[in-house]
DNA sequence: GCGACAG
DNA sequence: ATCTTGTCGC
């Protein structure tokens, strides 16, 4: 019986793996967008986070808020209550927390009243190459991985990074680009504001280029972490706190 | 083979 | 992710 259920848990990696690899095929790498870096034209900047109750780990406030980047002002929330049924496991996090996500997103789509409003990009807490694409690419939205810590892939690690950073002769820089063994380019490690010393990892999800994600990073960091993941982060928190008992059963759920 | 490992 | 006080500074 043990076997039979190790034998299905890694059945279950083995089918996110393929999933993955088909994602993969579809990811674009590069700026697809008629927006600039102009705040104009870039005007909605979307950002997901969920926060998990401390009594019960399962149950989470995933949150999807619209930023005004005129203003800085959050101009749309949404939340969702939910107990989620796919453990966390590094590597694979986006099959845990995409399909809350997705649901706000589509919910907001077709809510006439607010999809004026329909973020132009997304940011995503967590790396990138997890996520952010997953998210990206499933929305057909360009995504931004934020991550506060990084993955360690290819050969990057969190201190090997903050070590580049540090080594930097030209102390104005505060950003390193991240290359792993394999000499693919994974993201950037940056400094994003003066008073703080640990980074923020920085990724490429869809449909933008990594130099284009960095210059938006920048453009939304009020503090070390950008203003719509700070948002989503703290508002899913509070929500959670405010309505602890309110549960969605609109997602799937096991028989 | 073992360990490291986003949230 | 979550458990957690005070404290320093703008």
């Amino acid at each position: 019986m043990e076997t039979s259920a190790t034998t299905d848990e890694q059945q279950q990696i083995n089918d996110w793996i393929e999933a993955q690899e088909l994602l993969k095929r579809r990811l674009i790498l590069e700026d697809d967008f008629s927006w600039g870096l102009d705040v104009e034209k870039l005007r909605y900047v979307g950002g997901v986070d969920l926060s998990f109750s401390k009594d019960d780990p399962s149950i989470a406030c995933a949150a999807l808020i619209v930023l005004d980047t005129i203003t800085l002002k959050v101009v749309y929330q949404d939340f969702s209550i939910v107990r989620l049924h796919i453990p966390y496991i590094p590597g694979f996090l986006a099959f845990r927390e995409a399909p809350v996500l997705l649901e706000l997103l589509q919910t907001m789509k077709c809510n006439t009243a607010a999809h004026h409003l329909y973020p132009q990009l997304l940011m995503v807490d967590g790396n990138g190459f997890g996520l952010a694409c997953h998210l990206g690419v499933l929305a057909d939205l360009p995504t931004i991985g934020i991550g506060k810590n990084l993955h360690h892939v290819d050969g990057l690690t969190q201190s090997g990074a903050r070590q580049s950073l540090k080594a930097q002769n030209d102390c104005t820089k505060n950003l390193v680009i991240l290359t792993g063994n394999s000499g693919n380019i994974w993201g950037a490690a940056m400094r994003s504001t003066e008073c703080s010393l640990k980074p923020i990892y920085i990724s490429t999800g869809h449909r933008i280029s990594l130099n284009t994600a960095i210059n938006v990073v920048k453009l939304l960091c009020k503090h070390r972490v950008p203003e719509p993941i700070r948002q989503a982060d703290i508002r899913s928190r509070e929500f959670l706190q405010k309505h602890p008992t309110v549960i969605n059963s609109n997602l799937p759920v096991k028989r």
